[in-house]
DNA sequence: ATCCGCATGTAACCCGTTACATGATTCT
DNA sequence: AGAATCATGTAACGGGTTACATGCGGAT
């Protein structure tokens, strides 16, 4: 009759939410106010985290120990403002998070996070795991796409619209195909060109736990 | 001091989940686990709904009066199922919903959607009106596709990952815009050859409120 | 007799949205 | 002085996920 929540090894795995909130404040340290205002600008800011969403997590990450707040660096008057910065052990989910490997099944639901994961890639793994990563999203998508072209033998589609949402779902995971294998080509030439200049900003080589 | 949630008008307005759920009972009147299958063998099946979704949302259906159990059909067993069929105030709440307009400024993060409502918009709006949403819906994804044209000009992207993950974002909604283009056209084709056919199989002429 | 698929649920937990409150600072 | 912006929060509420429980009916 018990139930209840086991802890879940270690009883910490953080959102989707705290894990880009950490990839921004690995960019260069931020405040909420700073993040709100990227995720303004930026054209991610399709989607506009409220105050009630940021500043909770900021703090959940806080005090998980992967963030800290900078002790104000202006010696003037500073006027209320928490910085945030990541900790070793923040560097470490974040570069953890940066690796996780594409689950083929979800990689269509998780387009975009992995997008997200991609952009925070460049200065903090090798070119030749990014490589490895888009690699792996093209098979997925491929894979997805392969999946849209072959349903409707299986399920009969006689209807229009359910026709043409059919072709839409195709027309966009193919330009997202397309998309990777042009960049992988453009990433290879790169690479080739100068054979692995910049790197390591953020330590991209922490102990692999 | 006083704070709390003044009631919005009459109290209810659905979740796009509630929404798509009136819109599959539209289709044929399902119980949960019918649902669920659907959710599952259909590629919009990228979401599986769990059951603390999916029976919950039923039962705040029924409780608001929107969708209704059957009385069992099957003289037989019948074996505890709940099959739900929509109400007239169902009918009415997921004929709204799917002549809701195209917010412009969203039309990119509701795209998913925006597809499920054309879907279920056969036979149950007229075809013009369906190019009218078709037409809204292409002028919100230009807009965006113009937007993230005009980006790079005032934000700079100089670095290389966020450059290519805008290339996605352009791609992706250049496929759907052209999908948009390509779907008017082929509605429009076929509305001339013959003028306007099937419909009203669910009745689409409600009274308007 | 037992297991698997059908079928519906429930409870704890977590988190995001909405809608406020609260100050400090800069602009006009 | 008053307004706008900066800046951080909090409480109520709703709903989704996870992880269970439960019971029936047919297949081996």
């Amino acid at each position: 009759m018990r139930q209840g929540r086991l802890p879940d090894m270690a009883g910490h795995q953080l959102t989707s939410f705290e894990h880009v909130l950490l990839g921004l404040i690995c960019l260069s340290p931020s405040s909420g106010y700073d993040l709100k205002r990227i995720f303004a600008a930026t054209p991610m800011g399709i989607y506009q985290p409220s105050s009630g969403a940021l500043y909770p997590a900021l703090r959940r990450l806080e005090a998980k120990g992967l963030v800290r707040a900078e002790p104000d660096t202006a010696s003037k008057s500073a006027r209320h403002r928490r910085v945030y910065e990541l900790t070793q052990a923040g560097r470490a989910a974040h570069v953890t998070w940066l690796r996780m490997p594409v689950a083929p099944a979800t990689a269509a639901h998780d387009l975009g996070l992995h997008l997200m994961r991609f952009v925070m890639m460049e200065h903090m793994v090798p070119r030749e795991e990014v490589l490895g990563f888009l690699h792996d999203l093209r098979d997925a998508l491929a894979a997805f796409v392969a999946e849209l072209e072959r349903y409707p033998a299986i399920a009969h589609v006689n209807e229009l619209h359910p026709r043409f949402a059919l072709d839409h779902g195709l027309a966009v995971h193919r330009a997202s195909l397309d998309w990777a294998e042009r960049t992988i080509a453009e990433l290879r030439r790169l690479a080739d060109g100068q054979p692995h200049a910049l790197q390591a900003k953020c330590p991209y080589r922490g102990s692999s736990n």
